[in-house]
DNA sequence: CTCAATATGTCAATAATGCTGACCTATATC
DNA sequence: GATATAGGTCAGCATTATTGACATATTGAG
């Protein structure tokens, strides 16, 4: 890995002044790219891309999700989603209901296979993040959800 | 309304530790989505995308870096980086200069355009970063920093 | 019942970013 | 001089995203 390197540091622009924060940014960046990486290639052996990947994971983890709600969690547009949400369905990963209060809504679910393949999904990824946790010592999860809790939340105000 | 999509509710059942590290899968997608998204914002007012705050990010962080060590970095094509390249070159934000050493290396330099550019995107970033920080409490960037630093290494063996 | 809003699907065009393969120049090294 | 290396470029293609326009079914208000 080449996260190293010549590193005199120019004019910092960051009102903090820190160049900590800078290396985060990297190191998020290097973290996420690995990340992604796991999941790509076995992937591949499905034809399935980055964004099959997480439809099926989040239709997955929250059974009977709307196709509104999967639209607001990845945010991305409907036309986007929906060509993946019609090979996913098409390939038998995941099967559409109408809903029973609101027959206009499509429930999504995991079939079997959707299930497995996201349970693979899972694996390859969960164990990279548990290897990092168990690096950290005692409290590693709680610091690592607050984190990227903080992340994530970071802009809501 | 919502500034910066869905999430999923912490109050989700099953406080067993399998769940954890799927929790943190989706914690570590949802903190990425929106980390990128400040720099996407920001980038649009320029017509540049993702791969060119790649690009010229780690031009700015290490001056003198090499076409090859940035594809290391990067770890795409150059066929790839170079359509990115050529346009942050011919935009005025990146300058090349033949090494001195040997001459075949083109040295990759941010111009104080580019530099400009760059010390915007860290700002935005490393703010949501720092408050991400800040709400850790006290030794909450060592603990980020080795979350990360593990999760990125934790592939490299 | 009628009508507007909503949930979803679809067609078409386009853009950003990535890939492989092939081939080119310039420079370094043996 | 031969070969390897650093880099650039052309051509073609895939994936994932976009906007815009329009279709269909269903719900809910009046």
């Amino acid at each position: 890995m080449r996260a190293e390197g010549a590193r005199f540091s120019r004019a910092d622009p960051s009102p903090m002044g820190a160049d900590a924060e800078v290396e985060l940014i990297e190191l998020l960046f290097f973290a996420y790219r690995d990340f992604v990486g796991d999941a790509d290639r076995l992937l591949e052996t499905y034809k399935f891309g980055r964004a099959h990947h997480r439809a099926l994971h989040f239709v997955n983890r929250r059974p009977g999700l709307t196709v509104a709600e999967l639209l607001d969690i990845l945010r991305i547009t409907k036309q986007s989603l929906n060509r993946v949400l019609r090979e996913l369905v098409m390939a038998g990963f995941i099967e559409q209901r109408a809903g029973a209060a609101d027959r206009r809504q499509r429930l999504l679910f995991a079939t079997l296979k959707g299930e497995a393949l996201a349970g693979e999904l899972i694996a390859v990824q969960s164990a990279r993040l548990s290897q990092a946790i168990r690096a950290m010592g005692p409290g590693g999860e709680v610091s690592a959800r607050a984190f990227l809790e903080g992340v994530s939340r970071g802009g809501d105000r």
